[in-house]
RNA sequence: GGCGGCGUAGCUCAGCGGUAGAGCAGGGGAAUCAUAAUCCCUUGGUCGGUGGUUCAAAUCCGCCCGCCGCUACCA
């Protein structure tokens, strides 16, 4: 039996139209998602949207539709997204669907059960025309009055809660952390994690009586519950939880909830505390990526450089935006993106090391061994170097897959395809046609060996590239998991005419 | 304020106790199979500053300077 792997992307929050921090950390879910496959894992990759809260309330409410008509026309927006970065998720969860809401209303029976939620009051300092609560240290002081930093007035509320016992949690999340130090990734958001558990945690306020557009808390209709505990328990939902029959179940507890940094302590607090707490297995990791600036600047709607995702993909092709995603930066950090690094990227790496390599090598083949796959004779050091690099590649890249190290994986590819665009230069079999035919014919073999290992692994960043490339090198669709780079494609095995795979981007604008 | 991190070639970054590295950019050369792509060689750094530990420090410790993150109830 195959061994289950589970990846999430955050539902997205239907407040917000689709951006590249969406398509980045979705691209990232799809190349785990899609390495594993190839790799012989049986796995469940689950995206979604995130569509309660007083928020979409108010959205739906200005745009004069109802809540649910409104999530659906951006739930639906999110599809679209994720079609169009070639996204391979297996499920696409709403939380506004009957599954979700009777999975969240099951956890939220077994909490009160257990004791670990409990009916108090929140109070605090409150803003009528901000609608939110202040800190106390937040607050000025003028006229007698307390005010927000917003310039409105607060007045102190007090209003019934649900609360979670979070803070009964701190020494078992603490325990939980120093057992498991994967389960943060990136480090340096793990020691910040660590640092908020460490400092004292408080119970969590978990209901609302504020707005109606979330899930009815059990027995107690005034409340819905607070949108993290709705968004969160969506990761259990497709699993068909409760129902332990369900076709999914065994895929819980999830491998990996790939996040934004700035949802960290939802997933790596809230979330362990409310499944221990319900006396659930724990997910293994939650890994934190960065954030994107856009030519230096920070994305924002007021600056107007908010990058589409499909506008992205319509220009520059899907292939090299994934690429370009994945390769510009080391996954966990901030990175920039830049246009004329994304066509230095494309041309440098794409056109001129990867497509320019695949096309020489098999025009080579294609006029010199009839279209042919060529047999491989007697292998030279070099020939063998070449090749070794080359299958030493999944070995490589799946501790760096295991933990999104995206770029540094790429990077030993790319040392690979370095080294051969050094070897077919140094081997010139272009002059081996007229001195040493034999000799020409393994040259080319391990050429044509070494691509079929590179497009290989590089499917799951580049899917639509290299299914085109492995169609070059004649390998069949059933042969293109890792499991079949062992066996060698047969000599003699036809080629289609070489066509080029990466073209040079030219820029247009000049 | 507290806790944590970072500051290495023009740019992006790796190295984290043993004579400074990669990619890109710049310079020179080779080759001509290929998407004018490729290959080889090369310029360039007192590793933020300053004290200390050590036979030996970019690497460990102290202080200083400059950036950044976290420091809960909008999601």
């Amino acid at each position: 039996m195959k061994t289950k792997f589970y990846v999430t992307t955050p539902i997205y929050y239907v407040n917000d139209v689709p951006h590249l921090g969406h398509a980045y950390t979705s691209t990232a879910c799809d190349v785990m998602a899609r390495f594993k496959r190839l790799d012989g894992y049986d796995v469940f990759f689950l995206t979604g949207t995130d569509e309660h809260g007083q928020k979409v309330e108010k959205a739906a409410a200005r745009k004069g539709v109802a809540p649910q008509e409104f999530t659906d026309e951006v739930s639906s927006a999110f599809r679209e997204m994720a079609r169009s970065m070639g996204i391979s998720n297996d499920d696409f969860i709403r939380t506004t669907e009957v599954r979700h809401k009777a999975a969240c209303s099951e956890l939220w029976k077994r909490l009160m059960e257990r004791g670990e939620i409990y009916l108090g009051s929140y109070s605090g300092w409150y803003a009528v025309r901000d609608e939110a609560f202040y800190d106390e240290s937040e607050l000025t002081e003028r006229d007698g009055k307390k005010i927000a930093p917003s310039g409105a007035e607060v007045e102190w509320v007090v209003e019934p809660s649900y609360f979670f016992r979070l803070s009964n949690w701190g020494d078992k999340l603490l325990e939980f952390y120093e057992k498991n130090p994967d389960f943060i990734g990136p480090t340096s958001r793990r020691n910040e994690v660590m640092s908020f558990v460490k400092s004292g945690l408080k119970d969590l306020s978990v209901s609302r009586t504020s707005f109606t557009w979330g899930i009815p808390v059990p027995g107690d209709a005034k409340h819905v519950m607070y949108v993290w505990v709705d968004a969160l328990t969506n990761y259990l939902t497709a699993t068909g939880w409760p129902d332990n029959q369900a076709p999914r179940a065994e895929f819980w507890p999830a491998s990996l909830h790939m996040v934004g940094k700035d949802i960290v302590r939802f997933h790596a607090v809230y979330w362990p505390a409310l499944l221990m707490a319900a006396g659930l297995p724990t997910p293994k990791r939650v890994f934190a990526h960065g954030w994107w600036t856009i030519e230096g600047e920070k994305m924002s709607k007021s600056l107007g450089n908010v990058v589409a995702p499909g506008d992205l993909v319509a220009r520059y092709g899907l292939d090299a935006v994934r690429y370009f995603l994945l390769r510009e930066v080391p996954f966990g950090q901030d990175g920039d993106f830049s246009r004329r690094a994304l066509i230095s990227r494309m041309n440098n790496e794409l056109a001129n090391d990867l497509g320019n390599l695949a096309q020489r090598t098999l025009s080579l083949v294609a006029r010199h061994c009839e279209g042919r796959l060529p047999v491989r004779g007697v292998l030279t050091p070099e020939d063998s170097e070449l090749l070794a690099a080359a299958e030493a590649l999944p070995v490589k890249m799946r501790p760096l897959i295991d933990r999104q190290g995206f770029s540094e994986a790429l990077e030993e590819v790319w040392k690979v395809i370095r080294a051969a665009n050094a070897y077919i230069d140094h081997q010139a079999p272009w002059s081996l046609r007229k001195t040493d035919v034999v000799r020409m014919a393994t040259v080319l073999r391990v050429l044509t060996g070494t691509l079929r290992w590179v497009a290989t692994v590089l499917q799951p960043v580049m899917p639509g590239s290299m299914a085109k490339m492995l169609d070059q090198l004649g390998v069949p669709e059933n042969a293109r998991d890792f499991a079949a780079l062992g066996a060698p494609l047969p000599d003699g095995t036809v080629l289609p005419a070489p066509q080029g795979v990466f073209p040079r981007y030219v820029d247009d604008a000049a």
